[in-house]
DNA sequence: GCCCTGCGATTAATCAGATAAATCCGATTA
DNA sequence: TAATCGGATTTATCTGATTAATCGCAGGGC
């Protein structure tokens, strides 16, 4: 595979059809044999672990293989990890390749809602709301926000499109916790939430698409810049930061 | 790392940012020790390949293993792959994010071509011409017309975005070799590659982006689909077809 | 008849260690 | 000076052993 800068007898197995998704692969051993791979067990083991990274198979000790469904999200939210990792600024690069995809594919998303994905993005907005009017402990919806724009793309059906996406809020889980964790902001955002439903239920995406435009734009150039301290745990690391 | 399904003590040590790109790692035996990751020569190495696929280090037997720059080209080659062996309408859909994400990006790229862009771009032009004009041997010029377009966006620096075009191109070689070999085709391809030149250089980048999208829909529903077979070998993995 | 327990088979997980291959660097030599 | 050789370093690959997880079946208690 010299375009692939590896060159791994397991992923030429893997990709030459032979299994379909759901599938039950040849045990280590099995793989082992002269007439499979002919590798040894450390060999197949580390090209195993890169299928694993993947998200193309699944193993359990005891159990044994299986052949998952292709993701574009693994390798893409592997990548971005060690992206944010070099260089936090990073972040920012990908955010904006992130709202020209969602400009991009936004009609073909909306169109394809129905009643029930709209009531569950109200449902989701009604959750944020609660939680930013909590006058005890606001907590910041952080997984709502996530849930109401890969809600929009729910049933997009161009994995590579809603992969980007999915890394994309991983990432923002990971780094963006907290982080512009300002009240006025966080309810301007949310009346824009609010906006772009109600045009999306009024069937104009186009009037929904420029409530996005500006909601994002808030988002890169945020009104007040007061970083809170980010405590708890890096939620794509899962460590303690 | 909850959230990226592997756990792995090299790439948290990566992550770590004791090392820059182009700095030497310390060898296999110094991070098995305790002291580093406390793993195995087995563990070490299998996460070592996770790494090696996704261009994160370079390692030479006897020479020791080096952090390489990021990019974000290799995982999405990667994944690009898979997604292909699973189901080469898969291309497809990352043609249609291609086109996109080009067009999104296109003005941003062009101001920052400069007169030996232009010139490099125009020499690239004349020899896919060559290549078809040539009455004894046509050759389809499908390495300039890779160098063409992703010499638009030489200069963007935006690595998730040139790396989704670099991944795209390598497939491109891989299953689009030869696909749609009618001359008539090419030529109206390279037609429309002189109007974009001519209209980025005169610095009207809207007009260019416009033959750039008529041009990418011709590439989606080409005039005759005259499929002619592909010989050779496959680009992508090296393997003869 | 049903549930619980435990044993054995299967299979992955991890480790230790040996040998081969690649590379580098300095000493030797013509 | 330049070419060559040899040893040290480091990765590459393999073998085999032990541990841990899981499953399925048989047996026993109710």
């Amino acid at each position: 595979m010299a375009r692939l800068d590896i060159d791994s007898e397991l992923l030429e197995f893997l990709a030459s059809g032979r299994f379909r998704p759901g599938d039950r692969l040849p045990t280590i051993s099995e793989l082992q044999g002269e007439e499979l791979l002919g590798i040894s067990t450390s060999k197949v083991r580390e090209q195993l672990e890169v299928a694993r990274s993947l998200g193309l198979v699944e193993v359990r000790a005891g159990m044994g293989m299986r052949l998952r469904d292709w993701r574009f999200t693994p390798a893409v939210r592997l990548a971005l990890f060690f992206a944010l990792a070099m260089d936090e600024g990073n972040f920012e690069l990908f955010s904006e390749l992130r709202q020209h995809i969602e400009l991009a594919f936004w009609d073909e998303a909306c169109v394809l809602l129905d009643e029930d994905d709209l009531a569950a993005l109200e449902d989701c907005m009604a959750r944020a709301r609660a939680k930013l009017d909590d006058e005890e402990w606001i907590q910041i919806p952080n997984q709502e926000h996530r849930e109401f724009h890969l809600g929009i793309f729910r049933h997009l059906q161009n994995p590579f499109v809603t992969g980007l996406l999915e890394a994309y809020w991983d990432a923002y889980d990971a780094i963006e916790i907290n982080r512009y964790a300002d009240y006025d902001y966080l309810q301007t955002v949310w009346d824009y939430h609010g906006r772009i439903l109600k045009a999306i239920r009024a069937g104009d995406f186009e009037a929904a698409r420029e409530h996005f435009r500006k909601h994002t734009e808030l988002l890169r150039y945020p009104p007040r810049r007061q970083r809170v301290s980010v405590t708890g745990e890096n939620a794509l690391t899962g460590v303690a930061g």
